[in-house]
DNA sequence: AAAAATATGTCAACATGGCTGACATAAATA
DNA sequence: TATTTATGTCAGCCATGTTGACATATTTTT
């Protein structure tokens, strides 16, 4: 039996690291906070993964899930805009969640070309289990930084946003309707 | 010719949302922290795919560069505890690397079944190249925060790892030598 | 010394979710 | 009426994850 089977550790134990002092890199704040962010999304997004399987769904099923829910009635082009795929991407995974029946369309009543979409109510209740643990994750982290982190922490993560996108997810995330 | 084209928006514009208000999702500060790691994460590793793409490398041979810059001679069971992938999806990238000399193997001195990766020269350019863009990025964001963000942002973002990662990473990204 | 465990590599097949290009339809707009 | 827009769809490619099986060299255990 092979020792480093073909799955990542679980739970990694810490890298047993005989690796000797870096070259070009140098260990200052900046590259730590690189990693931090790497490391952080990737636990982050660790906790739907999961619950995603159950249904045979993968990320980009949550991706579209979560916009749905958090914009109802949501354009397929102003989905399109958010996630920054091309829409056969999006077809794919639309298509799977809207026959099993976690997303409804609904012609646009100003305009017939759009199709509205909605999560239905089975659509919802996934909703509301992938965010569960995300929200938790969160509303812990900042518990544990202590008062005034929260300002800090989001000036910092909006203030790592690409320039152009700043204002786009400023609307998005506070999501005031336009 | 088609308005939703097969691209992604460059800079996406404003979803021009004619979306309603949210049914299932409340709006709060923890929904909001979501979609900002979401989003800043998006736009962090938006800079270096110019860059590796000129290569013909992909995301997966960034990690790859990054860790072993950050780790010389780091052995392979240890980069894969990182990366948390099969030994298979590194050999892929590990392969490439080391046949276009980014990255060389030198078997373990003490234990002659390992072989331990470093960088070549253009290996540590390569990594300068796709390490400026994100340093200088975390640091304007840092500064544009203002004094004191760092640490919270910090404190946050490490106390959104699992528990159980928690220690390795903070052993990680400081890389006191064990 | 022989047996077992470990570190690594490799082949083959498959899944997910990106991508491009081409084309189709219905509805709105010029 | 002609064009543009919003959406959908087919076909195929690519990157990068997965599992399972097996091979080789080396170290460790018995």
């Amino acid at each position: 039996m092979t020792s480093v089977k073909n799955i990542s550790k679980s739970a990694a134990s810490p890298a047993r690291g005989q690796a000797s002092p870096p070259s070009v890199e140098v260990n200052d704040h900046l590259t730590e906070a690189i990693e931090l962010l790497f490391f952080g999304y990737r636990d982050f997004i660790s906790d739907p993964d999961a619950i995603l399987s159950a249904f045979e769904f993968g990320r980009a099923h949550h991706r579209v899930v979560h916009f749905v829910g958090r914009h109802p009635g949501i354009t397929v082009a102003e989905l399109l805009d958010i996630l920054r795929i091309t829409k056969q991407s999006l077809a794919r995974v639309l298509r799977q969640l809207i026959e099993r029946r976690f997303i409804e369309q609904k012609t646009g009543e100003k305009d017939r070309r759009q199709r509205r979409l909605y999560l239905t109510p089975e659509g919802a209740e996934l909703l509301r289990r992938l965010v569960a643990p995300q929200r938790d994750r969160v509303r812990k982290a900042l518990d544990a930084a202590g008062p005034g982190a929260e300002d800090a922490w989001r000036k910092v993560m909006l203030a790592l946003l690409n320039e152009e996108n700043r204002p786009e997810v400023e609307h998005l995330i506070t999501r005031d309707g336009k």
